[in-house]
DNA sequence: TTTCATTAGTTACTGGTGGTAACCTAGATA
DNA sequence: TATCTAGGTTACCACCAGTAACTAATGAAA
């Protein structure tokens, strides 16, 4: 009765996706991760070793660089590979599945600049008006 | 001389936006978050109150529902409305603002629909490889 | 032969945050 | 007097993102 119906389109947003609910959530949450999408960035123009992507991630840590590139990699976003040389050589390049997801992504991170200033404002009439 | 020029689309995703990356990199978030894109999309069919949209989104305690409308709010995202009566009645209703983030992030929310089952297997596999 | 440098990490620790359960307010109702 | 309602707040805990420091293995340098 005071049942509501989403439209079809809205429905992946709110009840769930073809898949694990779970997984599907896990997926917009590495989109939102503050260093996935910045990687998977950096290695669409080809493969990085691990030093590299350090160098040019300014401000990550080595343990957070590993646990991001692990999780892509478990994903199926990012492939490793590994060469037994000493000193050690590890290359990271993206997959197709990572390379498909860019276009998704870069329409956010567009609305999200285009939109930057205005959020800022918005937030300190926000604060300020907190008496 | 080894400096590699980053595609300009890419910029946006490795280097920064148009305004504070600090307030770029939490849109991203906010996007990744648990519950805030639930909320916009249950809020785009019209005005709802607090018990109501604690009731459509199963799951979700009272505090973190406060918790994200505040900062949806804050971002300029949503609309309060509260009126004078007892017991107390508020309305959220999603702004322009937040309407015109839905096209985006329904991009990402069908890429992610799309290949959860894709990534999962990833992910057993991945696990399982794991000796 | 004792350092040092290099690469790709790992380990120990800590602060912030997501989440639960219990409580609060004010008036109407029984 | 007790209970119900709506829309929260408070106290509390557990987990996890993030930092700093350390490590393995080897070749080169002194």
């Amino acid at each position: 009765m005071s049942e509501q119906v989403h439209e079809p389109r809205m429905q992946v947003m709110c009840e769930g996706p073809r898949g694990d609910p779970e997984v599907f959530r896990s997926i917009l949450a590495r989109v939102g991760d503050k260093w996935s999408m910045m990687l998977i960035g950096m290695l669409q123009e080809g493969p990085r070793r691990f030093t590299e992507l350090k160098a040019m991630t300014q401000g990550i840590s080595s343990r957070m660089l590993t646990q991001t590139l692990r999780q892509l990699e478990r994903d199926g976003l990012v492939e490793r590979e590994m060469f037994a040389e000493i000193p050690p050589r590890v290359e990271y390049s993206v997959t197709d599945l990572g390379r498909s997801l860019i276009p998704a992504v870069l329409a956010i991170a567009e609305w999200a600049s285009a939109h930057t200033n205005e959020i800022a404002a918005n937030r300190e009439d926000y604060d300020a008006a907190a008496d």
